[in-house]
DNA sequence: CAACCAGATTAGATGCGTCTAATCTAATCC
DNA sequence: GGATTAGATTAGACGCATCTAATCTGGTTG
């Protein structure tokens, strides 16, 4: 079975799009890692990879880990341009936070038509980054998925760039926008508390102390 | 079963705002109309009735006659509140013609979030007609879907405001803006020629024959 | 009135996407 | 190396939305 033999349901997209980023942060992605980001059980992820599969959307040889094929690359790269181009759309012409689009960005995602989606990206000016920092693949060509340390392991005393903040917790999103924590933000770490606890960073001149699930969220580079 | 134990899916939608459709327009609402509406086949259309009865969202006990229940016209509305307020956003906002919006929204009419609709209501100063001159029903409150009189049925000689475009059909939209037919434009009915011949009309100061079937899409008032 | 016809429904089937319960598999650990 | 255990799959089921083919229903017409 070839590719264009599958439809391309929401479902199909969802799986796609939920392989690419598990990938793109180089976490292990497995029938029950998909089953927990989905919010689906591990069976109906099982009976979907294996249309995927025949579909040659992914490639199962190496072991428990599911690679998607080029193919699959090219379709899951493009729900994502569409989820980063709509919540990027949302942020910057319709007015709502950052933290308020990933879930409409979700249903969105399946319901632009190819038309609106250039001309969102037309009105846009050809974006490259969504609020969140995350790169929007284009449309054609290549795209690289490339997170960078994360705060949570960064040296006492060095400077950070904010590169990139994970979209998937709005309340996270919230906390942080509140203290000034987004894209672009420079910041100084401060300290980092032993066994598990905060990572005190200051932030124009206001000092924060952030748990480590927090700082794991916020990725950049030493500045 | 009452309303809201039945899921609100996509085509549970389709077939409310479809019925509220056919009706507004004083067109028969039968299972056959419908199914032709939705391109489906009449069995299917008989199921999902089935159901949207089970679930007091219409009533059967006028012979073949289907009508909404006040709270199937409440969810109806609501659905073509959507629906309209996407054409007009889509238009005013993204720069879309008014030809291209319909199967767009057809789309997107299920995928914004009751947030992006009142967002997209607020953007637009609260509009109370789309691009096509269709009203928007409000959020709550009385909703009255009028047709005024066809052009078709206009008199010889009479000058005829258009408040009102049928928006199914793309390629009539288009031909008609070409004209400068649209909700506003006030025309003068030259003659109608007989046998389902064509109707003249001036519009500003050019002369253009339309088809019978065209000139029925466009509802208006003598001006 | 009987036959016909249009329109609606029932019957039976399919594919998708989901579930739970049971089973299989493969890595880990004493 | 055998037992445990985590993870994946199979088995069996269900609801939604759709189809085609067959049947039912009710009005019109010769």
């Amino acid at each position: 079975m070839q590719c264009c033999e599958i439809a391309h349901t929401e479902a199909v997209e969802d799986y796609l799009r939920t392989i690419f980023k598990l990938s793109g942060r180089g976490l292990p992605v497995t029938t029950s890692a998909v089953a927990e980001q989905l919010g689906v059980s591990p069976p109906t992820v099982s009976a979907m990879l294996k249309r995927l599969e025949a579909s040659e959307l992914i490639d199962r040889s190496g072991g428990r880990a599911i690679a998607l094929t080029a193919h699959g690359d090219r379709h899951a790269a493009g729900v994502t341009r569409r989820h980063r181009l709509v919540e990027t759309f949302l942020v910057q012409v319709v007015g709502f936070g950052w933290d308020e689009v990933h879930a409409e960005a979700d249903v969105l995602e399946h319901a632009i038509s190819e038309r609106l989606e250039e001309r969102i990206d037309d009105l846009l000016g050809h974006p490259t980054h969504d609020p969140h920092g995350d790169p929007i693949p284009p449309r054609t060509g290549e795209h690289v998925e490339s997170w960078a340390a994360a705060l949570g392991s960064a040296a006492e005393g060095s400077r950070f760039r904010v590169q990139r903040v994970a979209d998937d917790d709005s309340n996270a999103l919230r906390y942080l926008a509140d203290r000034g924590i987004k894209p672009g933000t420079v910041l100084e770490v401060v300290r980092r508390e032993p066994f598990g606890g905060p990572i005190w960073v200051m932030v124009e001149a206001r000092s924060h102390a952030l748990g480590p699930t927090l700082a794991d969220l916020v990725h950049g580079e030493t500045a």
